[in-house]
DNA sequence: CGTATGCTCAAACGATCGTTTGATTCATGC
DNA sequence: GCATGAATCAAACGATCGTTTGAGCATACG
């Protein structure tokens, strides 16, 4: 089994992360997408079982390494008294930031905006049973750094700056990079102006 | 052609707005549908024309009535010396938690939440046509109260709170009612907390 | 050389999709 | 009471869906 950028399985992975973005996940048939790809139609029942399969691994893809870096950034200043709330909001926002703007990968936040609209519970569960412990990690950050609020209104907020950062996210184009300032000063201040923000409403009265 | 609850057409929009809900505008069939609402396959087509149009009216059915509240409510205070951000965010929050809190089209707003995801683009242009004023009237309205803004930051600002709401507002349960408030005063808590969140986050320095 | 093994391919499977048809039912106005 | 139109119905239309099949191709190993 090879697993080359170009090999018939990353292929695969590659146009269906761009036609779930585009068009759902049921709307992208496995005929546009292994035609997308330049693969035979039956490639991808016989690399991945299924078209659910499928679906499961274009996420596993890119989330496998996005909660690695989140943990990686989260477990370098957790707990420790000089952490502030943008510190730990930046651990959440700069590598999905990275993730977007890489040239591959940039289309996958508009993939997990789906999925979270989508209130299918198979997928909601795989998710859940996954990647489940990030989101409770970086919970339990907030509510020590927040502990004026109550376990009711943590949750309430950290869902809301989710909320608010899954659209921001999914939304390209939204935020254009102006000619004169490069792709990783563009990040910067783009991660800056959502840190701003959530802490804002985290920090709420 | 009548217009009672019972009568097809709104049997057929009802059904339609739980399964859109629940399984996207791909994945329930007109089939299932029509089966749901005790009405033949065949009148889907008959009343609405196409599968596309009874999308369409599912969204004109109450966003006509949820933009009407909303801008009843804004033009009760834009340009008001004494209009704060929270009479802003409170014009825009109430009438859809009504909704969202009525029998009928608790469902509403998750079907909103996937016309979000969705970047088709017969859809995005069909809310923007009709619905792109009652946005923009706001935006204003927000940018009179917040002029220390740049036109940019408003615009993100603005679009951070909308993503915000929706996904508040399209995940039911998350907002439990306890048994000893009433709906109403529950509902007045549900704006509040949304209410400070949103302001915080608009006016992050 | 022969034969496994991993992979690709065209073709077909049955199921389900949105839509259309033509007959039938039913209430209304003359 | 009869004609007219709207509304409903079962049935079928062609298209497309995810999946399976079995033959064909390549490379590697004995």
């Amino acid at each position: 089994m090879q697993t080359s950028p170009h090999s018939t399985k990353e292929r695969i992975l590659t146009a269906a992360e761009e036609l779930f973005a585009r068009h759902g996940f049921d709307g992208a048939s496995l005929r546009q997408l292994t035609a997308a790809a330049g693969v035979n139609l039956a490639a991808v029942n016989y690399h991945f079982g299924s078209k659910d399969r499928l679906i499961e691994e274009v996420f596993r893809r890119r989330l496998d390494q996005l909660n690695a870096h989140r943990m990686a950034a989260l477990s370098r200043i957790a707990g420790q008294p000089e952490t502030t709330l943008e510190d730990v909001l930046a651990a959440f926002i700069k590598p999905a930031l990275e993730l977007s703007h890489e040239g591959s990968g940039s289309l996958f936040m508009r993939v997990l905006a789906r999925a979270f609209a989508e209130h299918d519970d198979t997928l909601r569960k795989f998710l859940s049973e996954n990647y489940g412990h990030v989101m409770r990690q970086f919970t339990a950050e907030f509510g020590r750094l927040l502990p004026q609020l109550s376990k009711e209104e943590l949750y309430w907020r950290v869902d809301l700056v989710t909320g608010a950062l899954t659209h921001a996210m999914s939304g390209f184009g939204m935020i254009q990079r102006k000619s004169d300032v490069t792709e990783h000063v563009h990040r910067e201040q783009t991660a800056e102006h959502l840190i701003r923000f959530a802490a804002a409403g985290l920090n709420a009265p």
